[in-house]
DNA sequence: GTGAAACTTGACTATTTTAGTCAGGTATAT
DNA sequence: ATATACCTGACTAAAATAGTCAAGTTTCAC
């Protein structure tokens, strides 16, 4: 069970881009060299994080990403969602009614990981990048 | 951020043998039938199973594996660390100093990975075998 | 208006992980 | 004896991951 590294580096973006003025917008380049990712990668994260009006793009020079709401607004799980980096405890397709392995029934662990899954949501529902950005101020104190 | 096979596979496996009266072994032969899981692949399961003396073996025909400790005593965490089905959200190494992409310092998000894993970690602390065997009988009434 | 900075898009690929398979054993109840 | 069932380690196809690469377009600064 592990994090994929997309979600990880939209969060870390995300959280250094939210430390700012949200005025004057922030290049990926700056981003990439402040926190080693490459700037490739970080191009398609923010493709998908523009879709989703997570961030707002001004192209240019002098142009680079600004939020698109306020930090407090945008929850853990809304970053998740827009790069793709989902939760996924069960083997069986959710709405179907049949199970894993082919099976016509549910299998003896469906419930457990259904719950789970629930308990990981709950996690990601609560954070936002507020809470994320203030952690880490407090931290450097 | 998936589930393995192999850590759902061996909770599956051990609820169902949890089932009966942990005196007659259950053969692989039978969980693999009922379960629908290939049996060499819960051969590999059950001798990691059995090395962290979660069950115990008996060879020869009429053979098979019961439980070595009492369903109550048996966690989720248990099973999950006997299968190397862990739980990783980090990027660096814990026990250094480093951050991840090689950074002097740990990144921006150690510490909400570092708090997700233990929300992860938590759930299968305090489910037992015993909880899940339960929630199933109830379910079929 | 021209160059450079920075966003935009889509296809491509090496590496790693997963989810098993396969081939050979050994022990024991009947 | 022999069939049943555990035991072990090596191997592999397929999928997912973590990027790279190439070819743009837009806009600001000069
Ligand atoms: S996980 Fe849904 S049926 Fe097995
Ligand atoms: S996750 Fe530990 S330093 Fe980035």
């Amino acid at each position: 069970m592990r994090l994929t590294s997309k979600g990880r580096y939209a969060v870390m973006a995300l959280v250094d881009l939210a430390r700012f003025d949200n005025i004057t917008p922030v290049s990926l380049r700056d981003i990439s060299l402040r926190q080693g990712i490459s700037l490739d990668f970080l191009e398609q994260i923010f493709s998908k994080l523009r879709k989703k009006e997570i961030v707002q793009s001004i192209r240019g020079t002098q142009g680079g990403y600004i939020l698109n709401r306020k930090a407090k607004e945008i929850k853990l799980t809304n970053i998740f969602d827009a790069v793709d980096e989902k939760v996924k405890t069960v083997q069986c397709k959710k709405e179907s009614k049949k199970g894993c392995n082919g099976k016509t029934t549910k299998c003896l662990t469906h419930n457990l990981w259904d719950e789970l899954e629930s308990h990981i949501n709950n996690f990601f529902e609560e954070k936002s990048l507020e809470d994320l950005v203030k952690d880490n101020a407090e931290r450097r104190v």
